[in-house]
Parts: C-alpha cells; sequence; structure tokens
DNA sequence: GCCCCTTATATTGTATGCAATGCTCAAGTG
DNA sequence: CACTTGAGCATTGCATACAATATAAGGGGC
C-alpha cells in the first residue's frame, strides 16, 4: 500500500535525490497538513515501512525537522510533533512581526516595478476572492504578497528565517475560520500596505506590516484557544482529537 | 591532540548522552573556534577517527548543523563549512539588528530590576576591560550584556533565532582587530543603550541598538574584506552607513 | 489489596557493511 | 599536443545488525 507515492511529488523528491530531503519534505508535508497531529509520536519503524526506507534516512530527516522547530527530539524517547503552546504562538508572532516590518523597509528601497505590478496584480486577485467569498484562495493569494515583499527586500536570510517561523505557525493549522469583520479588516490593511509600498514609504509599511501580523495573531489565537490545545508547555494531555 | 577540551563544557558533552549531540557541540565549537575554517571539507571518516565513532552519530549531526547554517551539505558531494560572503554577513547583520531592536523593545516592557542590576553591573565590567584594554573580556562581557537584553524580552524564539544568526556570524572569526576609534564608539553606544534601558524607553532603546549592530557590521566587513573573503555573491551594493 | 522489584518487550542509539555516485588519473585518439 | 574516455579509487548514501535504554507487565513481598 502507499509505494507509488511519490508520483505527485516527482520533482522535489527525486530531483534532489537525497532521498533524506525528500523524506524531510514528506513529513513536513504529513505535519502541516495535519496526517500527523501535534504532540503525536513519530514511531521510526512505523513511519519507515509506510515509506518503504530504513531507518538511517528517516532519523536523519528527523533530526533537519528538529532543528526547524517542526519535531522534538527526545534522547532516548524519540520522536515527536511539536506542540505549541499559547506562549509559543505570541513569541513567533512577535518574531515575524519583527522581520516582516524590516522586509517592508527593506522593500521600499529595493523593490523593482515589475514586482510592485505583481503585488499589485495579487492584490486585486485577493480582493476578487474575498469578495466571492473564497477562504481558501484568499489564503493562498495572501500568502503569496507576503512572500512577495519578502522577496523583494532582497534578503535571503531574512526570508529564511520567516519560512521557518511560518511553517512553526502554520502546524497548528489556523487556516479556517475567520468572521466578516476581522476578513474586512485585514483587507483593509491589505490596501493600505499597497498604497504605502507604492509610495515607498518603508516608515508606514513597516508600521502597517507590524500591526496586521499583530491582528492576524489575535485571530489566530482565538481561534487557537477555541480548539483547545495543550495550555502550557508541560500539559500532559493526550489530546485524544476525536473530532 | 587536544582531546580533553570538554573540561569546560563538560556538561553538555556528557551529561546528554545522545553522542550526536555532544559532536554536534563538538563540531560547533570546532567552526566557530576555527580549527575548522570556512570553506574547508568535512569528510566523515576522518572525523569519526578522530572523534573515535562511527559514521552514524556524525552524519546526524552535520545534518543538525546544516540546518542550523552552519554547514553544506551538498547531495553527492558531502559537508563543507559554510562560507559566507559579503552578502551574506549583510544579510546576517540586518536580520539581527531587528531582532535586538525587538528585544530592546520587549525587554523595557518586562525587564525586572534584578536583571537590570545584572546588566548594570556587567557594564561597568566592561568598561573595566575597555580601560584596560581587554579585549577578550570586553567581548565577553559585551556578548553577556546583549544575551541579558535578548533574555529580557522573554521571548524563546527570539533568542534562539538570534542565537543562530549570531553563531553563523561568529564562524567568520571576526573578533580581533578594533581600531581605538571604533572601540571608543562602541563603549559610548553601550552607555546610551543602559541609559534606555534604564528609563525603559523602548523606541529609543531600539533606535540605538538597530544602529549599534550596523556599526559592528561595519567593523566586521572591513575586516572581513581585509582578510579576502570568497567573493561577493552579486554585484557590490551601495554601501548604507560608513559610521 | 497495594507497592516494589524483576523481567520481558519494544524502541531508540550506534556500528558496520554494501551499493552508488563522484573524482583522479592515465591512456588513447583526433 | 589537446581533448576525450575509460578504469580505478575514494567518499557518500542507504540498509541492516547489534547494543543500550525506556516502557510495560507480572510476580513476590509486605
Amino acid at each position: 500500500m502507499a509505494l507509488d507515492q511519490q508520483a505527485d511529488e516527482t520533482e522535489k523528491s527525486t530531483r534532489r535525490g537525497t532521498l533524506q530531503d525528500s523524506v524531510a519534505d514528506r513529513l513536513r508535508a504529513m505535519i502541516t497538513e495535519g496526517q500527523l497531529q501535534p504532540g503525536q509520536r513519530i514511531p521510526e519503524q512505523a513511519i519507515c515501512d509506510t515509506l518503504g526506507i530504513s531507518r538511517t534516512p528517516l532519523r536523519e530527516a528527523l533530526r533537519a525537522l528538529s532543528a526547524e522547530g517542526l519535531v522534538e527530539l527526545e534522547p532516548n524517547k524519540g520522536a515527536r510533533v511539536v506542540t505549541l503552546s499559547e506562549t509559543d504562538v505570541d513569541e513567533a508572532f512577535e518574531v515575524m512581526a519583527a522581520l516582516e516590518a524590516l522586509a517592508g523597509r527593506l522593500a521600499c528601497e529595493q523593490i523593482s516595478d515589475a514586482e510592485l505590478a505583481d503585488i499589485r496584480a495579487s492584490h486585486h486577485e485577493m480582493l476578487a476572492h474575498f469578495h466571492r467569498g473564497d477562504l481558501q484562495r484568499y489564503f493562498k493569494t495572501n500568502q503569496h504578497i507576503h512572500q512577495a515583499i519578502l522577496a523583494a527586500a532582497r534578503n535571503q536570510t531574512l526570508v529564511q528565517m520567516y519560512a521557518s517561523l511560518s511553517a512553526r505557525i502554520r502546524l497548528s493549522r489556523y487556516h479556517t475560520t475567520l468572521s466578516a469583520a476581522q476578513w474586512r479588516q485585514a483587507v483593509d490593511e491589505h490596501e493600505e500596505i499597497l498604497a504605502a509600498l507604492e509610495e515607498r514609504d518603508g516608515e508606514r509599511l513597516t508600521r502597517l506590516l507590524a500591526q496586521h501580523l499583530l491582528h492576524k495573531k489575535a485571530v489566530v489565537k482565538a481561534h487557537f484557544l477555541g480548539k483547545g490545545v495543550a495550555g502550557a508547555r508541560s500539559g500532559g494531555g493526550s489530546e485524544t482529537q476525536g473530532a
């Protein structure tokens, strides 16, 4: 069963060659998609059987994911998907806000007309999704815009750090609800963001992006608490997520 | 053969047990201390023989270091210590400045009197080292102060990110020269930083820390270019700060 | 009946062996 | 003489085997 799953990700999996990387990608996907839930243990042998590989590459992949902050590796107890505490989410958002603010400032200095045009286009696309109420596509386009701003900052290190944090947040799978008011506000903020970017007003954009992310944090946290996340750090809770 | 260096770090190396971690620590040290120079290849077998271990834990350690950005892992060519381009250093410093600025703002909101007292004490200690011309201790105390500010921000994620970048920078081994004027300026800046912190003036501290780090960048880069690093990635960007 | 200790099992950590890929160098051909 | 091409060697990638540790269960003592 499920031995021929490399069909869909042929690019990433086979091109890179190194198996461990493809396994890492695979696990990343499984985690962010929710196939592996936060707090869940990752028994090596079981995963190996599933993927049809040996333990060696899996273990190396796990170590990489650990460094990325997606899994926790306890010495003789094995790996488990990281469970984000409320504090963790707060922290991550605070840092992300700072990073995105920096990105905004740099982008204002460096962005090309072509890039700006692309962002403008994406913005209107996003508006369309908003008016149609297509949440999923909205999120996707939204993410594209933010990525574009990051890219325009011409700082690979920044992009990398942001991506890492973003992935960590994403594993809480927040992309679900969004009240009409919240959505509306997010769109308004994006309107301002675009304006600031077009005027190359770095200071204003910095402020807007930081604020935008703080609002996003509020939304995520609300959803988060509603779902009942393992509260504090220790938390004994095996969270039988029946759903 | 310098095999007994674990004297000072006995805790981390042996207590944790898991060998891979101790190997990772070991390699980290070897890299930051300059025993393994940037660009140098890391042949697995040789290192294994040196450390008296097998390839498996070494490989897992290498994968971890790769995720931290200290080594580069090319598919069938093995590992080598990362060589920072001028661009890389610029990027890292830009991000670090943003992170430290954030830390300053948060620290102003959260720092305890005890922590502030510690920083104040360290500050004067640092001044003493400055007046004695003890560069090494100066750097160490300096670093302690910045760490303390980071810690006072109450954001583990932030600390972690900063540490990662800091390690990456450190591998260029910049702790060497520092002109009298540069040193004097750094001390002056620290004086202001402490003042802002004592007044819990987050906005000012943010500005000061960002500026402080930009100056540090200038120093590092100067030393860097003097030593002849692997050429820049892209064309030379216009210099931002002259000091 | 409850608790502690012992033992058995499962899982992780480490070592070794084999296969595959890249590199070096030398020989042959234009 | 320069260039290509092939074989041999070295190194990495993956799989398997063994050792150590944690977890769980069962029996004995109190």
